[in-house]
DNA sequence: AGCACGCCGACT
DNA sequence: GTCGGCGTGCTC
């Protein structure tokens, strides 16, 4: 008889083995990496074949078997080369197994997804006007047929040419009609064409570097550090360029589906074969994707993170921009992995070059660069020689005691003034959304927070609270919850009031807001760049998104306001993701016939992060950052694991995360190499609709060791217990 | 994730 | 006395 080991798609820690089931004859085709349906308990589900064999029908197991009840593909979903990854996945981040083969799926569930198809109509027969009396609809379709070859059944349509028409001519075999299968694909129509220009000799050397490794077919990362403007774009270009010429495939990541626009746009005036993956897409899309990445009908494929978990196969070149970003952690469910790791992985596997792209690198890549671990490519000019943008820096408590109390500052807003006569451009970043930021009783000090989970709540124009986490929406309290004062201020400049200061202080200018808000809807993030560009509005102002990916010829002037904000969050990245936000908004600015100018407001002018970001001086940064970071012991200096233990009881959990703080100390205390473990502390997010949550820190030099001690301790195996390695916040 | 089993509080 | 609360364990 044929048994197959079936990893069962359900939700939970709780299971980290495989079920074994009995192949029924119909399914003896069976192999590992179907999708199939299963009774599992009582209830059916789906499950993957892990593997199948044969077994002698006397083999007796301890439990009874059961059949598989059916196939969801007429193919296996799986391939080896995805099995053997989403097993990686489960092992390096302690989750289970169908959690990581749901990667590899359009959806979580596996559903059939089913094909869409349309008709495609044709001749049947070469057809001469002369020889056949039709009736004039007849003859329009005819002669379209003639005209175009293939026309599809909404064409017919659109030329107003109805079903009968169409039915007399195939009952009188003057037509055919084909059934083809539509591959849905949202990015279909974004076209454009190769730019003119020449390769700087910066970009030059870069590609070279790695084109030696793609032809060797070997192993490689590099870090190709690129001012703002050098030109990374089209470094990637020419490496794919080379990696198609070899016949080898290409991954593109972005670090936000609103940037993965942008990226087509410029790999399609190049391939013809580009596909795009991220999590905005229908079930249906990505399935379709799927096919054509399987067929090998793709050669590049872009995306936010999820695009590394795709069918493609044979890939030589996989490059990660703006590598340090934080969306390419995936923080909210599990896998709670790492894009960059996963892909270094996976390049490792392919014997693939992968190339981590930035202006401001991560700490931990240029620290590794530094001990040769990566290739340090390196790009410090801007392409066509333009200058990088002058930036000043004002000291908010400064314009404070001059009794500037507004948002803008003096030289801000003449800037503005400035730039609007001379009809160019601005941009202002304001990196917090809504109107007020915080909603605060005078009387007690104490501050609104979200019902759910407990942070502080944005408050916006329309008049309601809305928390930025957990997006829970509420009215504004008229009294203070906790003292029942009706002193309730609103504190804190969001973008929708700075919208009012800008419409106030530039009645006449035109002004652009880009948040999430404003970018809800599908391709609402290129309405809005697409609008600036064609210089429908002299200002653009928003959240990080502005400074973000996107180039647009007549800015000029650069505003950043608040921009030591990030520095008061105890987060040990505060200071890095400080001097990326000012460098990135600073680099949107200028071009060679109009220089830049950069202003950028800020509290705290004396903190490194401030001071080398104002001089858009990474190294600068970097050299005052990382003994900062040895002396705390951070990354790169380690790696970090975060738990969070929950329960409905706070003191259970308390207790329970207590237990494993000290059991790790026990085990840690003659081990070699360092590590060391912080908390309980309540979480972040202390407690998540009536659930209590208290994180517990690992630091730790040796993530093996703290891997076999979870596993030791069956923590992964747990639902109340969240295992977060390299998260990206502490608490 | 469901679903059954099992052991303690407020009900007819 | 029982109905039902949700903690625990199991599912090939």
């Amino acid at each position: 008889m044929i048994i197959a080991e079936v990893c069962v798609n359900i939700a939970t820690n709780t299971i980290d083995q495989n079920f074994t089931y009995l192949v029924p004859d119909r399914l003896k085709f069976l192999t590992a990496g179907w999708r199939v349906l299963l009774p599992f308990g009582k209830q059916k589900i789906d499950g993957f074949t892990m593997s199948v064999r044969e077994v002698d029908d006397k083999t007796q197991f301890d439990f009874k078997l059961k059949e598989i009840s059916d196939i969801i593909d007429a193919e296996p979903w799986f391939s080896p080369e995805m099995m053997s990854a989403a097993r990686w996945l489960s092992e390096f981040y302690l989750c289970p197994l169908s959690q990581t083969m749901r990667l590899f799926m359009p959806g979580k569930r596996g559903k059939k997804i089913s094909a869409r198809f349309e008709k495609i109509f044709s001749l049947a027969k070469p057809f001469d006007e002369k020889d056949f009396k039709r009736t004039p609809a007849q003859l329009k379709l005819l002669k379209l047929l003639q005209e175009r070859g293939e026309v599809r059944a909404v064409d017919f349509a659109e030329q107003k040419i109805s079903l009968s028409t169409i039915k007399k001519l195939l009952e009188a075999d003057f037509i055919v009609v084909e059934e083809r299968r539509i591959l849905r694909d949202s990015y279909s129509t974004t076209k454009s064409v190769p730019k003119k220009f020449e390769l700087t000799a910066e970009q030059v050397t870069a590609i070279n570097a790695v084109k030696k490794f793609l032809a060797a077919r070997k192993f490689q990362g590099f870090l190709l550090h690129g001012v703002t403007g050098s030109g990374k774009t089209q470094v990637y270009i020419e490496l794919a360029k080379i990696t198609r010429q070899l016949g080898r495939r290409v991954i593109i990541l972005v670090p936000e589906i609103a940037l993965t626009g942008q990226a087509v746009s410029n790999f399609k005036a190049y391939f013809p074969d580009v596909a795009v993956i991220h999590s905005r897409l229908s079930v249906e899309e990505r399935s379709d994707t799927f096919h054509k990445i399987r067929n090998g009908e793709v050669g590049i494929v872009i995306g936010a993170r999820s695009a590394l978990f795709t069918p493609i196969e044979n890939v030589g070149l996989i490059v990660i921009d703006e590598e340090q970003d934080s969306s390419y952690k995936q923080e909210k469910t599990a896998p709670r992995y790492h894009a960059c790791v996963v892909a270094e992985e996976f390049a490792k596997f392919h014997e693939a070059a992968i190339v981590f792209g930035s202006a401001t690198p991560s700490l931990e890549n240029f620290y590794r660069a530094q001990k040769g671990e990566l290739i340090l490519l390196k790009m410090p000019h801007r392409v066509l020689n333009n200058p990088l943008p002058e930036v000043k820096c004002v000291d908010m408590r400064g314009e404070l005691n001059a009794g500037n109390k507004e948002v803008l500052s003096r030289d801000l807003s003449a800037l503005l003034k400035k730039t609007l006569a001379e009809k160019n451009q601005a941009i202002i970043l304001l990196n917090r959304r809504g109107w007020s930021t915080v909603v605060m009783c005078r009387a007690c000090g104490a501050v609104i927070t979200c019902p759910d989970c407990g942070l502080p709540m944005t408050y916006h124009a329309d008049g309601k609270l809305l928390c930025h986490h957990c997006e829970v929406e509420a009215e504004p309290p008229e009294v203070c919850p906790v003292c029942n004062s009706r002193r309730i201020k609103f504190l804190g400049t969001g973008t929708e009031k700075l919208e009012r200061a800008l419409k106030f202080y530039f009645p006449n200018a035109k002004i652009l807001r880009m948040d999430r808000d404003s970018t809800r809807e599908k391709f609402g993030h290129k309405k809005i760049l697409d609008a600036f560009a064609a210089h429908e509005a002299d200002i653009l102002f928003g959240t990080q998104m502005v400074a973000k990916g996107h180039d647009i010829n007549g800015v000029t002037t650069v505003g950043v306001l608040n921009a030591d904000a990030a520095l008061s969050f105890s987060n040990f990245r505060a200071a890095e993701l400080c001097f990326t936000l000012i460098t990135q908004a600073a680099g949107r600015a200028g071009r060679a016939d109009l220089p830049g100018k950069v202003i950028v407001q800020a509290y705290n002018v004396d903190a490194p992060a401030i001071k080398f970001g104002c001089a858009q001086n990474y190294e600068k940064f970097f050299a005052s950052e990382l003994p900062q970071r040895e002396e705390v012991f951070f990354p790169p200096f380690c790696r970090l694991v975060k738990l969070i233990v929950m329960s409905t009881k706070e003191g259970k959990a308390k207790t329970f995360a207590k237990e494993i703080v000290k059991a790790f100390r026990t085990e840690f205390e003659k081990s070699v190499g360092r590590q060391e473990i912080f908390g309980p502390i309540p979480a972040a997010i202390a407690n998540l609709r009536g659930v209590f949550r208290f994180s517990v820190l690992i630091k730790a030099t040796n993530l093996s060791a703290v891997r076999k001690f979870l596993l030791a301790h069956e923590l992964h195996r747990r639902d109340d217990v969240i295992i977060d390695i390299d998260p990206q916040t502490t608490d």
